[in-house]
DNA sequence: CGCTCTATTGATAAACCTCAAATACAGTGG
DNA sequence: CCACTGTATTTGAGGTTTATCAATAGAGCG
């Protein structure tokens, strides 16, 4: 078992027991680094609940430019939006590393949630949630400069996929420039000279698709000055 | 009664009846123009739904300055975030015109989910439309220049708020170019520049906080454009 | 070692913001 | 009706930020 109950937003207030019975009701995937979960456009058939891994929820334009949302990692829910009838996706979810999901159709989902209703207050939960997430990163988008929405960006996916170790936290999936660019808005050049900047001043260190946050305090100081 | 139970995305559904039963258990709040209904930081109590007049969703950053999210009309729900316990609004609401709202506050709306469960599926469903939303004017923030944001800025206006006439669509609530700014992530002087150039090419007419669109076809095609 | 993918860096340019000043507009009170 | 006042809007000039382009360096892999 690699999901902590304890740890999952959406199933909290279950007992392991009936935990057990709605995982069983669901359809297990095993997902390879780069494979898409689901795609944007596609009619919104499942949701998932990511048992292992890592996947990052993406929205493309119509040039093919890519915005990253969100990284989702193991216990945490995505596309709600299948629950309901007659939706499309209008994101799309790729894995960033080998990933384990669990997926639950309409129908499943709604039984699910007819029968044990805390479930349905939880996703409501998490949904708003994930509102206000996006409402605080499009605030962050029109109002500060790159450099400190990069710095809010690295703390971000350094609380989800950070590891602390003695000298610092290792940011745990790979994360390449042009993911922290997606990330945050901006360039990877852009992303590359304030990395390096940071470098100088030992705050981190990173090398290809790695992230090393050493003094993650200067960090937040910088991301959180006025 | 001003509100149409068929707009309502919230409570359709319902039997007319069992609307205005609802309507009951709700408390009703008249306010002048640039009044406040909530503001971020405080704790949400109450969830609204308009009645008549119209409110803007905005968010300050630390140094004050604003972002709008929507313009909310009659029929709509906000702050749904309320029926959760232990939340803060971390938006505020304003009135742009005299308007008149319903509120219920936490027991009354859980009340009225359990007895109505459509109204639960509705409300997430509600949820789900604002998340996606404002992921698509993230993306437009990160990848589109403030032309095309601004363009689209005011089609969404217009949606909400037009009124057809003969020589153009008018939007029916006091718009100012900080209003638009805001909107769109931008600053009064770029759009005064933008839309004095439309406004050269027949496109809009405008005032002092007054906007038509005499040529929507021409603003969708360049919304549009790839 | 050569191939591919990622990252760095400098030079340049474009987009957009900021500031300042002028102008237009709506409402108010005489 | 008109002057007055407080906002809203416009416009130009100039500056900053950040994107773009091009070229190079480095890392990982077979």
């Amino acid at each position: 078992m690699l999901i902590n109950l304890d740890k999952s937003e959406m199933f909290k207030g279950l007992t392991s027991e009936q935990f057990e019975i709605i995982l069983k009701k669901g359809k297990e995937f095993h997902l390879q680094p780069k494979t898409e979960l689901f795609h944007q456009g596609d009619c919104a058939k499942m949701c998932f609940l990511v048992r292992q891994g890592c996947l990052k929820l993406i929205k493309l334009n119509e040039q093919g430019k890519e915005v990253i949302f969100r990284y989702i990692k193991s216990s945490e829910l995505t596309a709600a939006t299948a629950v309901l009838r007659d939706r499309k996706y209008l994101v799309s979810a790729e894995c960033v590393e080998y990933t384990e999901v669990i997926g639950w159709d309409k129908k499943a989902m709604l039984q699910i949630m007819h029968q044990y209703s805390v479930v349905s207050i939880n996703m409501l939960s998490i949904v708003l949630d994930r509102i206000e997430e996006v409402q605080q990163r499009y605030l962050d988008v029109c109002t500060e400069n790159v450099d400190k929405r990069i710095a809010r960006s690295l703390l971000r996916i350094m609380r989800l996929a950070g590891v602390k170790k003695t000298d610092g936290i290792y940011i745990d999936i790979p994360l390449s420039r042009q993911n922290i660019a997606d990330y945050s808005g901006t360039t990877i050049y852009t992303v590359s000279r304030t990395l390096s900047g940071w470098e100088k001043k030992g705050w981190l260190s990173s090398g290809r698709e790695k992230i090393i946050i050493n003094d993650p305090h200067a960090l937040v100081l910088f991301a959180e000055a006025t």
